[in-house]
DNA sequence: ATCCCTGCAAAGGGTTTGCAGACGC
DNA sequence: GCGTCTGCAAACCCTTTGCAGGGAT
C-alpha cells in the first residue's frame, strides 16, 4: 500500500532528523507526523489538535504547535497564511510543489502547478540579488458554482 | 505637485464610494485616507493608528480598522497577510500592480513586476474555471547583505 | 540521573465587538 | 431629530510562554 509506504519513508526521514538536531524522539512527535501525513486537507492547529485527542489518549495544543515548529523547519509540513489571521498547514514531502487558488464565496482551496512561476523566481531572484528558497502564490477568485451563485442572485 | 494631485482624486474617488454606499462622509474617514496617501510603506494597523494620534487630535483603534475594511472593500487600499499574523496595508490607488519578495533575515520589502504572472492567472482561470480577480505572490529569500552576512558567520 | 519535552493554564498580541455618547445628514 | 459612526474597553481568537512533573537518553 502506498500510503504505508510514505508513511515509512517520512518517519524515518524524521527520525534522522532529530537524531542529527539531537532532539528526543517522543511518541506524540510520532503521532503528530502520522495523522498529518494521513491527511489530504489544509488543516489548522486546532482540528490537528482536535482529531488527535479523538484518536490518542491526550496531546496538549503546547505540544501540537511545537512539533509544527520543528516539521515546518525540517520541511515536513508546510505553513499558509491564507486571508486571514489563522495558519493553515500541509504535508510536504514527496509532494510535488504547487500553489493555490481559492475561492473568495466557499473558500474551495484548488491546487496547480505552472512551470513559469520557476522562471519568475529565477529571473527576479538574479535581478533583485535575492538568494530566493521559498514562494507562495495564491489567485483569489469565484469559483464556476459560486460565479453561478452570484448571478442567480443578482438576476 | 504630483502628491496633491493624487491625494484630490483619491477623496474623490472616496466620496464617490460613500455617497453611493450611503455612509457617512467622516473627518476621521479622510484623515486616515490622507495619512494612507502620505506613506510609501508597508504598515500595520497599530503604525497607522500611531502616527495619525501624532498629528491628529485623536482616531480610535476601532475606527482605524473600521476604515481600513472601508477602504479595502473599494480597493483603496490592499491588505496583506505576509509571514506573521499581523497584516500589512498599502495604498492600491494608481498604484502599478506589482508583487513582493522578501528576506528572511532582514525582513526588508522590494517590489517587482513580471507579465509573465498575469498569463498564469489567466490560463488558471479558464482551466481551472474560476474568475480570478486578484493574486498574491510573495517570493522569500536572502537579500545580498544578509547572505554575505551568513557566510560571514559560518565561515 | 539528567534535562528536554509535555501538559496545563495563563499571558500575549492583533483584531473585533458592545455600548453609550456624538455628529453627519 | 434620526440613525450611524466614533471612542473606549472588554472580549476574542490564535499562538506563545512559564512552570512543574514525567519520560527519553
Amino acid at each position: 500500500m502506498k500510503q504505508n509506504e510514505l508513511l515509512k519513508q517520512v518517519r524515518e526521514f524524521f527520525t534522522q532528523y532529530l537524531e542529527e538536531k539531537k532532539q528526543r524522539k517522543t511518541p506524540e512527535r510520532y503521532a503528530i507526523l502520522e495523522e498529518i501525513y494521513k491527511r489530504n486537507d489544509h488543516f489548522d492547529a486546532e482540528k490537528l489538535f482536535q482529531d488527535l485527542n479523538k484518536k490518542e489518549h491526550h496531546i496538549s495544543r503546547a505540544t501540537v504547535y511545537n512539533t509544527l515548529d520543528l516539521l515546518l523547519s525540517c520541511q515536513l509540513v508546510k505553513k499558509h497564511q491564507f486571508d486571514n489571521n489563522q495558519a493553515l498547514y500541509e504535508k510536504s514531502f514527496g509532494y510535488k510543489q504547487h500553489d493555490h487558488i481559492i475561492c473568495k464565496d466557499c473558500h474551495k482551496v484548488v491546487e496547480f502547478c505552472d512551470p513559469r512561476i520557476h522562471q519568475i523566481t529565477t529571473k527576479m531572484g538574479e535581478l533583485l540579488k535575492f538568494k530566493i528558497d521559498n514562494h507562495t502564490l495564491i489567485l483569489y477568485g469565484l469559483c464556476e458554482s459560486c460565479e453561478k451563485k452570484r448571478k442567480a442572485v443578482s438576476s
